[in-house]
DNA sequence: AGCCGGGTGTGATTTATATCACACCTGTTC
DNA sequence: GAACAGGTGTGATATAAATCACACCCGGCT
């Protein structure tokens, strides 16, 4: 177990700055900090469960094996516990995250988590807060995929990864094509093909992994009408 | 507001269960219990939420303006809640909820919910069990219908309302034709098309809304290939 | 160097499903 | 009882996207 010390950590869950100097303490005995290389499996699916992992740096995707191939279920960025409900809900795991940069994780015992919830309700206030918000993207992205055709959600994808999680019109794309339609719902090669058009129509510019989303306004059209 | 006795119902949520003589006092008046129709509204989308639902007995859709059409995004039968992450996590609710049957639902104050998840960590415990499960679900679903093809969902959808919501091969089932395709990401014309596919093989019968499943096993067949 | 695997772009073809079009059936309303 | 709306089944057609097939590129390896 990696020596770390959660009392004065400076990337602390919004959750775990609700915690009490004694719960801290018990906490940094009861935590190990790991750090993870791109491509690295931070959990799996069908392993059992005996840690809450907590994202504090990086980016990771969650996925789920699927009938055909695998399903990306949400890609988040740090600060965000990754295995709540895989944790808490089951004894095994019900998806994989693996990061997809190099990444730093705690990973929690769950009993102590649990007891934190019964104990400290800014704590459990926090958790439920931040289930809440996954369950509100998850349901917007969803309600795109289902109904948008490939252009569309591809679109709304990059709009989502340049605003969301790196806040800047040009950045590196965490995904491979493949993935990238493992995360819509689509063929690697339909993906390949959207970005192509995006680039002839001179609203994307790309370069391999890296994107600069040129002109906002139309790929927002293009998200928007579906 | 109807009068209704909290300390002393039945059909408490497994969260309320865990609140005190006092603290079930104060739910009781700060909450409101109503009764819907068929086809009525719970709450809807866009508008102001201020409290939180809590469905005590019935059916319900949770449903969300997608580009092209609703998007029905879960199926619920009570007891369960039905608005935290539009309650908690935002002002204005991001879906709506629709009655499917006749049905009752608690409101309760957002403001009164929030202290019971600071007060009361067993409460929180509980809405935090509830979170989860849904979310283990939704993934479940999502990965399904991402990947499989449309007799595949359908058989999937058939099989989860027979085993999950009635415990039986026979039942009514709660949506038109229509419904069951922004259930399932398809259109009305495939939905049918599908039920009568299904029932030439033998493997339902259907009238109408009473469905009978014959042969569980072919049907599972079915939504496992996909 | 040569070879490999993983990721990529892009044309040709196939295929599942949406869409359009229509008929039918049911219960409700005037 | 006629008219109507909402839900349904089913054929014909159109179409988006999957699939198949190939060539290319790049970094690591022996």
């Amino acid at each position: 177990m990696a020596t770390h010390l959660c009392t004065s950590c400076p990337l602390k869950s919004p959750a775990a700055r609700n915690l009490t100097d004694e719960e801290l303490g018990i906490l940094e005995k009861n935590s190990a900090l790991v750090h993870f290389k791109k491509g690295e499996i931070i959990f799996r699916e069908d392993a059992l469960s005996t840690n809450v992992a907590y994202l504090r740096t990086g980016i990771a995707k969650i996925h789920k094996r699927g009938p055909a191939a695998d399903k990306i279920l949400r890609v988040v960025k740090a600060p965000t516990y990754l295995g709540i409900p895989t944790s808490m809900g089951e004894k095994i795991n019900q998806f994989s995250a693996t990061a997809l940069v190099e990444t730093s994780v705690c990973f929690i015992d769950t009993n102590l988590f649990r007891n934190f919830i019964f104990q400290n309700g800014a704590f459990a206030y926090e958790i439920i807060m931040e289930l809440c918000r996954h369950e509100l993207n998850d349901y917007q992205r969803f309600t795109s995929q289902s109904q948008k055709q490939v252009p569309g959600i591809v679109a709304e994808t990059l709009l989502c990864f340049s605003e969301k999680i790196f806040a800047n019109t040009r950045f590196q794309f965490p995904l491979t094509r493949g993935e990238i339609g493992d995360l819509v719902g689509t063929s690697r090669e339909s993906v390949s093909r959207v970005l192509t058009d995006l680039a002839g129509e001179g609203i994307i510019t790309y370069d391999a992994r890296e994107i600069t989303i040129l002109d906002p306004e139309r790929l927002k059209q293009i998200s928007d009408k579906g």
